[in-house]
DNA sequence: GTCTATATATGGATAGAC
DNA sequence: GTCTATCCATATATAGAC
């Protein structure tokens, strides 16, 4: 008696979250090809092939599933820039960056779109993060920018423009992938291109912003 | 008579012109702020200082309204490309292309917006322009940038890429200005924050893309 | 927890008077 | 050419049976 209420309970708690993943999956997707407004509770619903009414009870709104996705989104973006500290050397953490960043471009294009389309139309969901959350984080990060550009090994940029740059050239292959594979002549992007992405990115970065080592003081 | 009717002729047209113009710039206002999906007739229409009819009147649909914005949009990204010849030196012309880019995201940022948006979705209006006209033209001006390149004047890079990425860092300043003006703490970004920033990605750009004078082949 | 049927609202589009 | 009134389709959300 006692291990079938566990059971039940345990089976229709695992429902629950499958049922919430595979909702929150097919918004992400939904979500991303036609933004807010252009997506309809009845094609997220079927693409998680679940009844509408069903949707509405996992989540009430149309909106509150966004901000769901929405917040897993966030979840990418925090924390990349974690590794970004001042004790590295410029080249292997700005690569690394760049790298990782990309990698998200390539494996998870939606949840970049998802965001773009938010911050494209003002942000009417996520203005308070922006204005609190990254703008510190970008605040921080900008110290250790500095403190490279006083030890002479980056050039003397703005910290915050910097990773402006970054975030626009990354981003870019998965926002305006429609574009680039319509320019590169392609079904879809190929790990090789990708690859290649990688190369031009980090190369004009480094030259970009580095001080050639010749000619730093020694 | 003969005069009574041209003015009247005339006026018609001027009225036709003047509404047309109104609702251009109001649908483009409305669909940068809202996407496709998004934006309503009569939004757009109250904006215009119009009655919703007459909207339908000038654009049948919402649809062919949109696909006049776009045309007034591709309008501005066409030909600003035809000063890219390899007879200039690239510093010149590159530095030339940047500033003329991220003018038109300062003072158009609602082109700028209403072409991302219709891209990042997939470009259901534009994926003929994109595979044909943007491909060519792409296409050619790889040739002048493979030119510098054999001169010995630019690193060995990918055209197509490089072009990317030019884009990519100057749209940024108008599809995501929501998101840099949060970071930067600004209500609206100033002349000097575009100075700023064409500073900083000139700088980027050329020193990231152009072999430096003093090693390159006399 | 699931799903059918439906209430309710919104928005694109048009008819028809002026 | 202009505009009021309205049609009709679509979409969010919920009631209520199972």
């Amino acid at each position: 008696m006692e291990a079938l209420r566990k059971f039940n309970a345990n089976t229709r708690g695992a429902i629950r979250e499958s049922n919430e993943m595979r909702l929150l999956q097919a918004a992400e997707t939904v979500f991303a090809a036609r933004g807010f407004s252009g997506a309809t509770t009845a094609e997220i619903a079927t693409r998680a092939k679940l009844p509408k009414a069903n949707l509405h009870y996992y989540f009430r709104t149309k909106a509150e599933l966004y901000r769901a996705v929405l917040a897993n989104v966030l979840e990418l973006w925090l924390d990349e820039l974690d590794r970004f500290t001042s004790d590295r050397e410029p080249t292997e953490a700005i690569a690394e960056y760049v790298a990782a960043k990309l990698n998200w471009s390539r494996k998870r294009p939606n949840a970049s779109k998802v965001f773009a389309n938010e911050v494209l139309h003002g942000a009417p969901f996520l203005k308070a993060y922006l204005s609190n959350d990254l703008r510190r984080r970008v605040e921080d990060k900008s110290e250790v920018v500095r403190h490279w550009i006083a030890q002479g090994k980056m050039r003397p940029l703005d910290p915050k423009h910097f990773f402006f740059q970054l975030w626009a050239v990354t981003q870019h292959y998965a926002d305006f992938d429609v574009q680039v594979r319509a320019v590169l002549g392609r079904g879809r992007l190929t790990d090789q291109d990708f690859a290649t992405a990688a190369e031009n990115i980090t190369a004009l970065i480094l030259h970009g912003c580095l001080v050639p080592a010749r000619t730093r003081p020694a």
